[in-house]
DNA sequence: GCCCAGGGGGCTC
DNA sequence: GAGCCCCATGGG
């Protein structure tokens, strides 16, 4: 398992997935606080359950910073219900805007023009963002040259022989950003791709392999 | 490091 | 209509 077999694959793989299944769109959100709104919610959900509970906040009005830092975290969670642990994305919600202001004086500009490696320990601190949801706020919202990683990625790379056993976040990450140019928008693409495949094709129960773009990589490795 | 709770909505069987 | 899964995370 050489290493610059692994670094042509994960390039090739990203080249037959967009050349196959075109530009993804992501992130589906129309500012950068949805973006980190859609993140928090979308945690262990479907999008489409998030998808509701992002209109009904803006049926509220309450994609905004001042009024999401005045409402009470029990009329936010009442609204989120479709996205699921409503409850406790609630509380992450309030969690997120009050560390903003805290920190940067409620200046999601301010907030952005930090560096990356810094900005990325400030969101682990907050009690509800974990790697993923930290990585897809600072690639999709801050558009930071980060790779986000997720179960699909695992799932798809351990399927088509990249490793054997259970492997950590940061090193399932490191395999992309070292065999990548940091680039945002291959980045953006390539996570969107994957979890497009992931839904699609290379389900936990049911997989479609014969019709998986990446059907002819299965020995990729 | 493992295990469990958080939870609605859609899909499968 | 029961069972499973979904663009994870934190606490014990």
């Amino acid at each position: 398992m050489g290493t610059s077999k692994r670094e042509v694959s994960i390039r090739k793989i990203y080249q037959k997935l967009y050349s196959s299944l075109g530009p993804q769109g992501w992130w589906p959100a129309k500012t950068r606080l949805e973006v980190i709104i859609g993140a928090i919610l979308v945690q262990n959900t479907n999008w489409n359950n998030t998808k509701k509970a992002i209109e009904n906040l803006r049926l509220h009005r309450l994609l905004s910073l001042k009024e999401l830092r005045a409402i009470d975290q029990k009329n936010i969670s009442f609204l989120i219900r479709s996205s699921g642990y409503f409850r406790m994305k609630a509380k992450r919600l309030k969690n997120f805007v009050d560390f903003l202001f805290k920190e940067f004086d409620g200046s999601l500009n301010a907030m952005a023009r930090r560096e990356t490696g810094e900005l990325r320990e400030k969101l682990l601190s907050i009690n509800g963002v974990g790697p993923e949801t930290a990585d897809s706020i600072l690639l999709y919202a801050f558009k930071k040259p980060v790779f986000v990683v997720d179960t699909y990625t695992e799932r798809i790379f351990s399927r088509h022989g990249f490793f054997k056993e259970k492997i950590s976040y940061q090193v399932l990450q490191d395999l992309f950003l070292k065999n990548l140019i940091a680039d945002v928008d291959v980045f953006n693409e390539y996570h969107a791709l994957i979890v497009y495949v992931g839904k699609t094709f290379c389900k936990a129960r049911n997989p479609l392999c014969e019709k998986c773009p990446l059907r002819s990589f299965s020995h990729a490795i």
